[in-house]
RNA sequence: GGGUCGGUGCCCGAGCGGCUAAAGGGGAUGGACUGUAAAUCCAUUGGCUAGCGCCUACGGUGGUUCGAAUCCACCCCGGCCCA
């Protein structure tokens, strides 16, 4: 493949290339000499769950990966024992170093589902291998090579000092560190989310004063949750899981807003731009039509074709023509009489008593396909008993 | 170190001795309408209780008071200004 074609693979959905010639010239130089690039990205061990808003940047690495280069996967280990308080308000826990070898395996087996994780393919570092040893000599070198002003340039930085909210000066220390561990592994090109462009800058500045080629930086945009607003984060509640059940992936793909469709379809699939146009051009394609083509395709990269035609028939039963899923929890109670609001509570569709009483009052709930009203109703349990709240949540009844 | 302002429910934020489980907004949840979209409308939003009611809650600990988120003391945390 020549070189402006992978240009071209490489620069789809990015935000920046810094610099796209040089990009060009190395991806060249690699072809010429057989050497493979090695393409980083950093890996926070706090989260070990991941979501689609990681895929995009995982996507991308696994590019590389196809075109012959290597992923270098970094844990920042050493990062995560000191604890990031970046988090806005959130002072995060020191982890320890069992947790994060957990976070890691747990992050391996789910980046798995997207990278290509054969050695060859893939090289994972801790950045406690060259940060633990660094003497403060060393440290007060690395920060000499950065100015205040310029890390108050940082975005986070300059809203929180804005603000008044407290930066630590610790802070200032994680792009220098995160900075280093480019120099340390030697990255032709480094990749991550928008918000990390500060940081892989900074890595460019670094490898330079220590005499290296500067790496290339691509930033991925930030991929939206399903809010149509926020990022996308498990915090917040509005993300897919790469570990979600085929189910769970279309429904909530179903539920994004509509004009967050573009965007997913450049993010999350290979589709050609032409394509994507056609579908989210609501005088082309029926916007339900192409969400539902989107939600196969997402399903389908973790599950396969057939899981991911399931799940959207699924979704057109139950949803479309309300009826019941095929597959619920089955929750085992025993057969006593019992009020309604007590019988969710037992089945987990309800945190509390009174959620479960209002839910009730409120028509949301229904045993049997029968909707309930009085939350003291006495319900005599039975095998295969239906209850249902919301339009979501259902539980199938075991004596 | 000094001065000053502040710390309220999931979040923001009002309240500044009783009428306060605590205004308002956001979010979330349920309902109507739909395409589990958007927009809109209605309702709910600390826990326990069938209910009377009880318990927990306004940074922490003590105190004043018949009564405190509200007053006082000390402490902890943060912003800003000065050094």
């Amino acid at each position: 493949m020549d070189i402006a074609q992978q240009m071209q693979i490489l620069k789809r959905g990015t935000v920046e290339v810094f610099r796209e010639e040089e990009l060009a010239q190395r991806l060249a130089d690699a072809a010429k000499t057989g050497r493979p690039l090695r393409a980083k990205l950093g890996m926070d061990p706090t989260a070990p769950d991941i979501h689609l808003g990681h895929t995009v940047v995982l996507r991308k690495l696994r590019q590389f990966q196809d075109l012959g280069h290597k992923a270098v996967l970094i844990i920042g280990d050493y990062t995560a024992r000191i604890g990031d308080p970046t988090g806005q308000n959130t002072t995060r826990p020191m982890l320890s170093p069992e947790k994060i070898q957990e976070n890691a395996k747990t992050y391996f087996e789910q980046a798995g589902r997207i990278l290509d994780m054969s050695p060859d393919k893939v090289e994972v570092r801790f950045n406690s291998e060259w940060l633990a040893d660094l003497r403060l000599a060393d440290i007060i070198k690395l920060t000499a090579s950065m100015t205040v002003a310029r890390m108050l340039e940082r975005d986070t930085f300059e809203i929180r000092y804005k603000k008044g909210d407290p930066i630590g000066i610790h802070e200032f220390l994680y792009p220098l560190m995160q900075g280093y561990d480019s120099v340390a592994i030697q990255s032709d090109v480094e990749l991550g989310g928008t918000d990390q462009t500060f940081n892989n800058l900074v890595g460019r500045d670094l490898q330079r004063l220590a005499g290296q080629p500067a790496q290339i930086v691509i930033t991925m945009p930030i991929l939206i949750g399903l809010d149509g607003k926020e990022k996308m984060s498990k915090s917040k509640g509005n993300y897919i899981g790469v570990t979600d059940k085929p189910s769970d992936m279309f429904g909530k793909t179903m539920s994004i807003p509509d004009h967050l469709m573009e965007n997913y379809f450049t993010l999350l699939t290979d589709l050609p731009a032409e394509r994507i146009r056609e579908l989210t051009d609501p005088s082309k394609t029926h916007p339900k039509e192409a969400k539902i083509l989107l939600g196969k395709l997402i399903v389908q990269q973790f599950y396969g074709r057939q899981a991911a035609q399931q799940a959207a028939e699924e979704f057109e039963k139950v949803f479309a023509q309300s009826q019941l899923p095929d597959e619920m929890p089955e929750v085992a109670v025993s057969a006593a009489p019992i009020a309604a609001a007590k019988l969710l509570l037992q089945c987990g569709l309800a945190a509390t008593g009174g959620e479960a009483k209002r839910a009730v009052l409120q028509g949301g709930v229904r045993i049997n396909n029968e909707k309930i009203t009085d939350p003291n109703q006495e319900i005599t349990p039975h095998s295969g008993m239906v209850v249902q709240v919301g339009k979501r949540k259902f539980a199938r009844l075991k004596v």
